[in-house]
DNA sequence: CGATAAATGACAGCGTGCTGTCATTTTTGA
DNA sequence: TCAAAAATGACAGCACGCTGTCATTTATCG
């Protein structure tokens, strides 16, 4: 006489739970590798995560952080070590007082082209022999499941 | 005349590094779901973690570790906030006078037990839906992009 | 126009992972 | 057998993401 709910997993749950563990082991390596890629240049992953936010066009700490995915404060706080480096600046935003816009510097712009050079070697070295749309399946599975959280 | 190298990614090179970044959003996702789920019962995703680690048999710290692929101090940190919440306890190493096995009190099979069945329900609701095999592909490419690295 | 809500950055503090160092114990191999 | 190497946990400290709170600025809408 059991009362309790004869709770179990589809098969579909078990392997998604494998999915989550798998993903926790393949976020910490990819954090490790990118540290190991960018150190002697001064940077962690980051830092070169916030620099390649702004790769582009100079944005306020607000708007890197909803494009990464991140909460406001971490931003800002990469954002200060970064000023620290000398590898960002702020520019005025005309259309906002309050929120400077977040630029890179001649020094920032040289750093994270070198950084960017080294990630294109390593990224084809690492992702040789895999293919194309296997990787992308699994791109759309994480989106897919992470709308859903 | 431009004497740099003209590198560029591989279309596998630009698919791995789509993945590189929606695995650190999903990471974070996942993290914060987890939280969530636990948050009441006195634990986080960290601590959880630890606790289903032993949930068939007590392990030294070390061994822990290598199982979830963390940090030797990252383990140690997290069953030391598990003993003061009263989750586990340490037990004599038959084998080694050093490396105590860390055991879940009955207050923490408790609590795990309830946290899995909580996990239960909630991996077969955000799996719903979702094709078995495409799941596996995806443990199975991060298996394989993490042994490269 | 003006009151209210939302957005933004500053500040403080926490959780979790990591590394480095150390003393002790265990294992290895000459 | 025994010296050297590896494993283990304790301790200290760092990196980075998060939350909560606040004052200020901007946007919304009645």
């Amino acid at each position: 006489m059991n009362a309790k709910k004869q709770l179990s997993r589809t098969p579909g749950a078990e392997s998604f739970t494998r999915l989550i563990l798998e993903t926790f082991r393949f976020n910490g390596r990819l954090l490790a590798a990118g540290d190991r890629l960018v150190k002697d240049l001064g940077l962690t992953s980051a830092l070169w995560q916030v620099l390649g936010a702004i790769d582009d066009a100079p944005l306020p700490m607000a708007q890197i952080a909803r494009n990464m995915g991140l909460a406001r404060q971490s931003v800002r706080r990469s954002v200060h070590l970064l000023q620290d480096r000398g590898f960002i600046c702020f520019q005025d935003n005309p259309n906002h007082q309050r929120a400077k816009l977040v630029m890179l510097t001649p020094k920032g712009r040289d750093v994270l082209d070198q950084v960017t050079m080294r990630q294109i070697e390593w990224a084809n070295t690492v992702s040789g022999g895999l293919n194309e749309e296997t990787l992308e399946r699994g791109v759309q599975l994480m989106k897919t499941i992470g709308g859903r959280l």
